[in-house]
DNA sequence: AACGCGGGGGC
DNA sequence: GCCCCAGCGTT
């Protein structure tokens, strides 16, 4: 199957060299105002790029906007202790993002005496920078003409062109990509490469696309046909692995008893209560939680929250733990209830303590139980 | 080359 | 409910 618009080579040909002014036109006419656009500090730009991985720029703004304020600086952001850095990315998902953020701060300060790189190969190296944000950065702080590949992009490229196979996998990949290079231009190839996402943000929509304000719909292959839906092509879906919660609230003396994930799997280093993840619905969690966290007797359900980790669908239950007897504590701590709110939460976690840690220690404490210290 | 990783918004 | 989102690092 040829991979190509339905009209003639020549026509193709002369479409295509259309394809970059028509876009920048629109582009430049009416895009949107963004914290970011117009900016030029490197760093800025990257907080940017970074925090608009995998995530809507609605999402982003009122992060970025904070993020700014809290760290103004790239020197601001390497002194920052992490728990800081992490709580700034409370909520915002994907939290290796933050800490490789913060590390690439550290990187610039320390290897480079906090001058951001302007080469390609030196922003490469830099953590958590990939080939999306390194063409990102490049581009649009350094005017380099390296081409982004987004899910805009992919969307818009796959639908002009008539490009057929899974975007994630190497062909359909290795075509768009080349397709990408092509198109960039020497000039405001920054510009370029954001109107071309803004295309696909604002117009080339997944579902719907509004292909009549389209500034480009002559010579989009998908519209001539009337299939829109069927590009890009679908992956298919993973499977949906389903687990069960239980979480315990134990508060004594105006301390709560939390727990710091560790390294490795998912939301790295962040708090949340201490809980059990089980793969069934089971009523003897408690003997799991005990296993892992001490004993505990006369537990009072107090919510129940459905939340999903990728493709983990996941029901958590919170239960009050009114008498507790500690022996185990690999990562638990007591937290005074005042600092719970400055530490970083797992959002679902994030939902409980606002719930129920506020005036927490006006209700019932836990009472001391066996030889409990 | 495939997989794991968050959370929210839109329909 | 389901799909998608300005991807990256690891295996």
């Amino acid at each position: 199957m040829e991979n190509r618009p339905a009209q003639t080579d020549s026509e193709s040909r002369r479409l295509q060299s259309a394809f970059s002014e028509l876009l920048l036109a629109w582009y430049r006419a009416s895009c949107r105002k963004l914290p970011w656009r117009g900016v030029e500090d490197p760093y800025a730009i990257l907080v940017s790029e970074v925090m608009l991985q995998q995530t809507q720029v609605r999402t982003v703004i009122p992060y970025y906007e904070r993020w700014m304020k809290r760290f103004p600086t790239l020197e601001t952001l390497a002194e920052a202790d992490e728990g800081e850095v992490l709580k700034a990315w409370e909520g915002l998902g994907y939290y290796r993002r933050a800490r490789l953020l913060h590390a690439a701060a550290q990187m610039v300060t320390s290897e480079f005496g906090g001058r951001f790189p302007s080469d390609p190969e030196t922003i490469a190296s830099l953590p958590g920078v990939g080939p999306y944000t390194l063409a990102a950065l490049a581009s649009i702080a350094f005017g380099h003409a390296m081409p982004v590949v987004d899910g805009n992009v992919i969307r818009v490229l796959t639908r002009w062109f008539g490009i057929r196979g899974v975007p994630s996998r190497l062909p359909a990949r290795r075509e768009i990509a080349e397709t990408a290079r092509r198109l960039v231009p020497r000039e405001a190839p920054g510009d370029f490469n954001q109107a071309l996402m803004e295309l696909g943000a604002m117009v080339c929509l997944p579902r719907r696309p509004c292909c009549l304000l389209c500034p480009v719909r002559r010579g989009c292959a998908a519209y001539a046909e009337g299939a829109q839906a069927r590009f890009p092509e679908a992956a298919p879906p993973k499977a949906v692995i389903r687990q069960f919660e239980y979480a315990g609230l134990v508060i004594r003396e105006g301390k709560v008893l939390l727990c710091r994930r560790g390294d490795g799997g998912r939301m790295e280093r962040l708090w949340q209560f201490p809980s059990v993840l089980l793969p069934k619905e089971s009523k003897k969690w408690s003997a799991r939680w005990k296993s892992k966290y001490g004993a505990l007797k006369e537990t009072v359900p107090l919510t129940v929250l459905n939340y999903s980790v990728t493709n983990h669908r996941i029901r958590l239950e919170l239960h009050q733990i009114e008498k507790f007897q500690r022996y185990k504590l690999p990562s638990a701590h007591w937290v005074p209830l005042a600092e719970a709110p400055k530490l970083a939460f797992t959002a679902a976690h994030r939902k409980l303590a606002d719930r129920f840690l506020t005036g927490a220690d006006r209700l019932h404490p836990a009472e001391p139980w066996k030889n409990d210290r």
